[in-house]
RNA sequence: GGGCGGUUUGCAGAGUGGCCAAAUGCAUCAGACUGUAAAUCUGACGUCUCCGACUUCGGUGGUUCGAAUCCACCACCUCCCA
């Protein structure tokens, strides 16, 4: 099966700007495409997993790809689909930040002569000349069509600064600027990040007269059409210091019923001869279902032991046993219930471990908890809820 | 540059001198029912030494017995006129 028509088939494909081209281009190998990652947090998150798995899967295919850090555009921020200015970050984040991403991308993929390479394009964009910029590429956009633009549509309500207007330009030039200097012929991005590209693949050709192409990867949408990768605490992110190996698993073993099949199809390598045979299993079978999506994507993001101890831990938790249960170490002044379901993350405050008590949602050691002074001793399980289950281990 | 309006507990959004820890919706958490799903119902949802006390309503001062509410100044934001 080419690529082309396996990304179709897997839902990944959201816009294009020429199909036929585009198809020709990737299932012969011979795109240099470039995806850019700006760098906002200190960790990748699901979205750009997602980015990530298509450049291997573009790389499998005999293309070259290009990893684009955004250290240059990080300074500006882009206003893409949000609906508030978002903060500004001093240099020295966007440096730690980038140092950041290239360390979790190694691991996705390889970089080397012939392989992928990756860039930053703090090294061109911030020895711009302002004047130079506006002759050279302002003539090129027409303020009328980029007001009209898709990703400034919400902004224009609430107000959009000159800072990010200039988003798109930049991001534009990137493509230009990559063209040029590595021969880059296309780029993939978010489908929030379309107009950005159209204005990219314009530059092109109005500068060279030659064509670019774009191709936007669809967001990942749950059933009610809310992004997903995102908990109350934040996003679910691939540094397993902020979202543990055991909270990813969970995370993807937890997808709505609608969901799943979706998920498998967009996030995982599985082949598709072997999806089309899981896409007919009975309503009975889905709890597998959920098993294999969360024990793939945890063995891509943090390798096949984290993953099998994952699902050991969840299989621990869920099925009664009190053998490989996620454990946590504790330090309290008395060890009570109160004090430890804080200590231990549970609860966010004694007051709400004292209401979840008073509710009946903790258990220890499989029995229900009713007196707020229940000692705990090293060794116990605390339960909270059907999902929480943790062995505490005092220090 | 001038004028209007705004800034409230995770978000949205009421409240315009005491009855306000602050309506309501969403989100979240727990209980019941389930399949570690969804839907539904119930409860909780600032902090604490929790029948009570304490700290909050952009910031700083002030008026008052008493302020989220009134006044002054500052900061930020929308809109309107230039």
């Amino acid at each position: 099966m080419e690529i082309f028509e396996e990304l179709k088939e897997r839902g990944l494909i959201a816009q294009v700007t020429d199909e036929k081209e585009i198809r020709e281009l990737i299932n012969g190998g011979g795109a240099r495409f470039y995806i850019g990652f700006d760098p906002t947090a200190d960790s990748l998150h699901v979205g750009h997993f997602m980015a990530l798995c298509l450049m291997k899967r573009l790389q499998q295919a005999g293309n070259r790809p290009v990893v684009l850090i955004g250290g240059g555009t990080g300074y500006v921020g882009d206003p893409s689909g949000r609906s508030d200015l978002r903060s500004m970050l001093t240099p020295e984040i966007i440096e730690h930040n980038c140092a950041c991403f290239k360390k979790q991308m190694e691991r996705f993929i390889e970089f080397g002569e012939d392989k992928a390479i990756m860039v930053n394009n703090a090294d061109w964009l911030l020895k711009l000349n302002y004047v130079e910029v506006l002759r050279e590429v302002g003539t090129c956009f027409s303020v009328n069509n980029m007001l009209r633009a898709e990703c400034y549509k919400q902004r224009m309500e609430k107000g959009l600064s000159f800072l990010e207007f200039n988003y798109m330009i930049m991001q534009s030039y990137d493509f230009y600027h990559l063209h040029e200097a590595y021969g880059c012929n296309m780029q993939f991005g978010g489908d929030d990040q379309w107009s950005n590209m159209l204005g990219g693949t314009e530059l092109i050709r109005k500068k060279t007269g030659k064509d670019a192409y774009a191709m936007t990867i669809t967001l990942l949408l749950n059933s009610e059409g809310k992004k997903m990768g995102k908990t109350a605490k934040g996003a679910v992110w691939l540094d397993e210091n902020k979202t543990s190996p055991y909270e990813f698993y969970q995370y993807w073993r937890n997808v709505d019923d609608a969901d799943v099949m979706k998920c498998i199809k967009m996030l995982t390598f599985i082949p598709m001869e072997q999806i089309r045979e899981m896409e007919k299993w009975e309503d009975s079978r889905i709890n597998e279902k959920k098993e294999i999506l969360a024990f793939e994507l945890t063995k891509l993001v943090h390798g096949e032991e984290k993953a099998k101890t994952a699902m050991a831990q969840a299989k621990a938790a869920f099925g009664g046993s009190t053998d490989n249960l996620p454990e946590k170490d504790v330090k309290v002044e008395s060890a009570t219930i109160i004090p430890v379901l804080v200590a231990a993350g549970i609860c966010a405050s004694n007051g709400e471990a004292r209401r979840l008590i008073q509710q009946g949602g903790v258990s220890l050691n499989d029995s229900k908890v009713t007196d707020i002074n229940t000692p705990v001793k090293s060794g116990d399980i605390v339960h909270k809820g059907k999902k929480v289950h943790i062995k505490i281990n005092l220090v």
